[in-house]
DNA sequence: TGTACATCAGTGAACGCGCGTTCACTGATGTAC
DNA sequence: TGTACATCAGTGAACGCGCGTTCACTGATGTAC
């Protein structure tokens, strides 16, 4: 019950940025396994570490502020799934799509992640670190997804962002309904998001509203 | 400072069904008002309705029975909004759309309560109050438009369930991704709805995966 | 009509609890001379 | 090489708080005789 030099308190160096990062694997660990921000406290993350409560508020300046980061850091694990996904696919429509499907593979293997990350809503005007996250990362890579749709003659071409976002909203309506309302007739989660993704771009690129340009 | 025999403690007799009531709306109010369930307490609620904490238990058996039947009354009016946006609309398309779209609008308007009733998690096999609602009542009525669409031959013909569902992600996400993100360049949040609903049944009516049957 | 009684919606006080955050502090580290 | 000192990551104790829930109770109401 002694020696206590190697066993809780470590105080490292110089270099703190290691402690934050262990606080923010400690409070994701800890919101999978409750499943809600509210049952996460200040205090068990701290337990969690090692380290007394104080010792958050030296790299956190709250625990909205740390709730942040974490779902900021939650956002480019997202990202890079997608990347992953869509690496070494040629054709846009299937790329698009296997982006689409990881983001939806993604989302439901990370549920509790998810759902937190959504709900913590961002009001306009006031970006918080997982908005400037969000937006140059996942959004930007979606955006260019898109823009290759338009240069196929596969979606009418215009602005990308209005197709980003129907496309982004119809992923997110799949993951986030099958992850609230597990017990609906949902089949095979991955086919039936297959098929409404598929039937998304279908029917965005036969926009009557809008004359084809080319092809 | 006297007199309390009219101000506060109202005792009513034999129907206890109205102080339940007045329980449920108190909640609702205060969900609305603060914007998380973790931030109601029960003895919030009371104070609310004017009585002491303890009754609330004589009316709900603890906090999350209390919840799941907020958010069940909360589904009651959606069903009744959507129903009321599609009478008096004979074709089937635009009688879907305009189901949709109000789907789309009372979720926005309602942003806390939509947020909320859709964090709240059903595990398969238990089905709450609000799930009961849920499938009695708006799965059934999109059910009835989407066999009308078959019908009108929009929509290839076959079980109307996984096209109920693949419609409900699409409005859901829309409304989700609005509420949670509201500072995405949405433009007009109706106008993008309506487009995306459009597009989505002219996927479905589109799908080269099953044969066209009849006309 | 009048009394005794059962019912039961609502009370008041208490239970044990964990929370976010602050504050003055300690004590190991790295640096200046 | 050796001493004095500044730095600053992390501590321990405390602040004031509100929470969900239980329990024995009260007292108005409706009913039986």
């Amino acid at each position: 019950m002694s020696g206590d030099v190697t066993r809780r308190p470590r105080s490292p160096r110089g270099s703190g940025e290691q402690l934050a990062d262990e606080i923010i694997t400690a409070t994701t660990d800890l919101l999978i396994e409750s499943g809600s921000e509210e049952k996460v406290s200040i205090r068990a993350v701290a337990r969690r570490v090692g380290v007394t409560s104080p010792s958050i508020y030296l790299h956190f300046e709250d625990k909205d502020a740390l709730l942040d980061a974490v779902c900021a850091r939650f956002f480019e694990g997202f990202d890079e799934v997608m990347m992953q996904a869509a690496e070494g696919i040629d054709d846009p429509l299937e790329r698009g799509l296997a982006q689409g499907l990881a983001y939806v593979r993604f989302a439901i293997d990370s549920a509790v992640m998810y759902r937190i990350t959504f709900s913590r809503i961002t009001p306009p005007g006031k970006p918080t670190l997982t908005d400037e996250v969000l937006l140059s990362s996942a959004f930007v890579h979606f955006s260019e997804t898109v823009t290759a749709l338009m240069e196929q003659g596969l979606i009418p071409p215009g602005d990308p962002v209005p197709t980003v976002l129907q496309l982004w909203s119809t992923a997110h309506g799949l993951a986030s309904l099958m992850i609230a309302k597990p017990g609906l007739p949902w089949g095979d989660d991955l086919q039936m998001a297959e098929a409404t993704l598929r039937a998304a771009c279908r029917g965005l690129g036969q926009d009557p509203t809008l004359p084809r340009s080319d092809s």
